[in-house]
RNA sequence: CGGGGUGUGGCGCAGUUGGUUAGCGUACUUGGUUUGGGACCAAGUGGUCCUCCGUUCGAGUCGGAGUACCCCGACCA
């Protein structure tokens, strides 16, 4: 393992882009910046859609949809926001194409200018709350808590597969609160059901945090992050969830009147996970033979692979197959019995490793004869010959055991790259090595900026329960007090 | 926007000091033999060599300009 995440080190993206190409997750478009999701890698995120919008229900957000256009205007209404974001938009001019008078092609028509220019959305605070304002007037129409699953673009100078597209999919959800006490709790609330489907369901640790107030969101009071590492040792920021304070119901007016009857500006959270947590899946279990795919989220859980040399074989162990599938099948797994029968098993083998499928099924007429199967599992490559009787109890047993090792396999990478560090000279040198070093900051922005001149490295965040964080201190870099350890890490 | 690199069948690449019908692997098509870890044999299909301009008897190869993509920076919830 130490062998291949050295030499993924060297030439990581290579290895990350062709890993994903041959996959068939996912390739670049025509688009610069964008990429195209292929069926098997959209089903993926199919799954992890209809967990998550299942866990924003049971806590009473709704969903909703607002529009991909934002006129110019609304962008500037938050100073900070505009700010973070104005950078980074496509902005949409005119409305109309002509033939180009002078040359070949198309032109924009001059006659078609857009009044107000139309942004193209990087994310819908600014349409979303100048709606709610027309939506929120007594204290009985709070909480409010919208979701919207949708499409966002943002123009990176540098852009990466899955980690940082142009154009990429996610969720935002948007509510308004009463109190800031209640936004608070909504903010924490939401971070944690993203800290949850992360351990749970993409078997990734994840370290829960805030984020210092460099790296916050911009017009956030206050940004809780997820933090996990990739197999290189590099920090991925998988989810956010912001308390955005009454910053943006005041920039868009947005006012209830309390029981006492006077006005008062409501308080916001925003938060949100995006396609990148399918890189940060790839990148946390991926290994030199393909994807590694958490059962919970493997649109196929197990493939059966048939072995035989005549049709009748085929035919008769294709049956077997069958009344297997059927069981695992009401046991809620999703099975594929690949009977292809252009390609040799060997190659179906290799594909299948490739996509990821936890568990595979083989059987031939040895087998049948026998009543065994093969069974193999896609996280330690191991396989052994079962009996056939009981099999579908095994494979959801197995299942399990896999969700579990690869989160426990992750988990140990991690912590084995959480390291103390405590004089700079040390940081300097560790934080080359990769992984997140724990260390004491005087809780300044200059001092943070300067480690990050000299080292590249950011705070991930300021962590809450997963490591002791009362521990006093001095700062790594200046040495004044410090109040506890937060996590350094270079990050993507 | 800086620094570097690469553009040659679908994909991955070679192509010598310019030289004649542009090649290899893979994929694809057809036929046959195979099938318990990415099959083999045979015959085929498929290319305005990124674009334009120039040098030359002759350009994939040399020169110039443009363009696209990749990597490293800057940038980035």
């Amino acid at each position: 393992m130490a062998k291949d995440v050295t030499s993924r080190e060297e030439n990581y993206s290579q290895w990350y882009n062709d890993l994903v190409v041959k996959a068939d997750l996912a390739e670049q478009s025509a688009v610069r910046g964008c990429m195209v999701i292929k069926p098997y890698g959209y089903a993926i995120w199919e799954k992890m859609q209809r967990i998550l919008d299942a866990k924003f229900k049971e806590t009473g957000a709704q969903n909703a949809y607002f529009p991909l256009f934002i006129p110019k205007s609304f962008l500037s209404k938050e100073a900070e926001h505009v700010e973070g974001f104005a950078k980074e938009c496509a902005v949409v001019t005119h409305h109309r194409l002509k033939k180009d008078p002078h040359g070949k092609g198309l032109i924009a028509d001059p006659d078609a200018r857009l009044e107000e220019e139309l942004v193209v959305r990087p994310t819908s605070e600014t349409i979303i709350w100048n709606t709610y304002k027309n939506w929120i007037s007594s204290w009985r129409d709070l909480p409010l808590m919208c979701n919207q699953w949708a499409n966002v673009v943002r123009w990176e100078m540098r852009t990466r597969l899955f980690l940082r597209t142009a154009e990429f999919l996610w969720q935002e959800g948007h509510t308004a609160h009463a109190t800031s006490q209640e936004a608070q709790q909504e903010a924490r609330r939401m971070v944690e059901v993203y800290a949850d489907f992360a351990r749970n369901y993409m078997a990734m640790p994840v370290i829960v945090g805030h984020k210092s107030p460099n790296e916050r969101f911009a017009g956030a009071l206050d940004t809780l992050t997820i933090e996990a590492m990739m197999q290189d040792g590099k920090a991925l920021q998988a989810g956010t969830s912001h308390f955005l304070g009454q910053n943006f119901a005041k920039a868009f007016d947005v006012q209830f009147a309390n029981k006492e009857g006077k006005l008062e500006y409501v308080w916001a959270t925003s938060w949100g996970v995006s396609t990148r947590l399918m890189g940060a899946l790839i990148m946390s279990h991926g290994d030199d033979n393909g994807l590694v795919l958490p059962p919970a989220l493997a649109p196929i859980q197990v493939v059966m692979v048939p072995i035989y040399k005549s049709q009748e074989e085929l035919a008769a162990v294709v049956e077997k197959m069958n009344v297997i599938a059927e069981e695992l099948k009401a046991k809620g797994i999703s099975v594929k019995i690949d009977d292809r029968d252009t390609l040799r098993p060997g190659f179906k083998f290799a594909e299948w490793e490739l996509k990821g499928v936890p568990v595979r099924v083989a059987m031939g007429p040895r087998d049948l004869a026998a009543g065994t199967a093969e069974l193999a599992r896609r996280d330690t490559l191991t396989k052994e010959s079962v009996p056939v009787d009981g099999l579908p109890g095994k494979i959801a047993a197995l299942l399990d055991d896999i969700q579990k090792n690869i989160y426990d396999k992750a988990l140990a990478y991690r912590n084995a790259n959480v390291r103390k560090v405590d004089s700079w000279e040390e940081f300097k040198t560790e934080i080359q090595k990769g992984g997140f070093l724990l260390c004491h900051w005087d809780g300044t922005v200059e001092t943070e900026e300067k480690i990050k001149e000299e080292t590249k490295a950011t705070i991930r965040c300021i962590p809450i329960d997963t490591y002791d964080n009362e521990e006093e201190g001095k700062c790594i870099y200046s040495g004044k007090p410090s109040k506890g350890r937060v996590v350094f890490a270079i990050s993507y």
